[in-house]
DNA sequence: CGTGTAAGGAATTCTGACACG
DNA sequence: CGTGTAAGGAATTCTGACACG
């Protein structure tokens, strides 16, 4: 694709760039939200677009949404084009900065 | 700027994609070519821009210009907007591929 | 579940220099 | 001038594991 999909950015310039800990940037690898490149030596390496899933995988989380749920929405993201729900329910999470808002209160 | 302009490529992956030596890409820094940044630990960090402006400089060296006439060549380009001359002769040097082509022969 | 950390090792990069030309 | 290379060291990254919760 584009150069947002070139893969050549290391993992401690990611960790600068999305404000995330290394630990969590392999973590979320191993839970299937990312899936960065590797080196011959085994050097992982991402792209920009990595590094803003990966922004959006840590405000998900600050949301109180757990790592197997945030695959599915990007399974669902792939999957269905037509994703009004999804996308209102996001953009209030982005709102209101919580999982399940009490509006009654 | 833009992601171009991001400095977070380090110097093998920019060795990968321009195919020029560490010890070259480095070279053309001590010439004033290239200006990357550093990280804390004196880890070079390159853009996508200066992985282009590499590309350019490799043909140039190719062509037989020496790094200080490339180095001109781009303060030429920062200072005069309208480089009619040069550009000609940049792309008459990109069709031949020589520096200094025999018209006449 | 999500993340910090110490451990030991391997890959990557850095500088200054010598070599060739 | 432009670039390769061996040298020694420092910075970066890797994996597997233990810890806490």
């Amino acid at each position: 694709m584009s150069l947002k999909d070139r893969k050549v950015i290391n993992i401690g310039t990611v960790s600068e760039l999305t404000g995330l800990s290394i630990r969590q940037i392999r973590y979320y690898e191993e839970r299937q939200l990312i899936f960065p490149e590797r080196t011959k030596g085994g050097t992982r390496k991402y792209s920009f677009s990595d590094v803003e899933k990966l922004m959006d995988i840590a405000n998900k989380m600050e949301d109180g949404w757990q790592s197997h749920e945030i695959r599915k929405m990007e399974e669902k993201k792939l999957k269905d084009p037509k994703l009004r729900h999804k996308m209102i329910e996001g953009q209030l999470n982005a709102a209101f900065g919580m999982k399940n808002y009490n509006y009654s209160k």
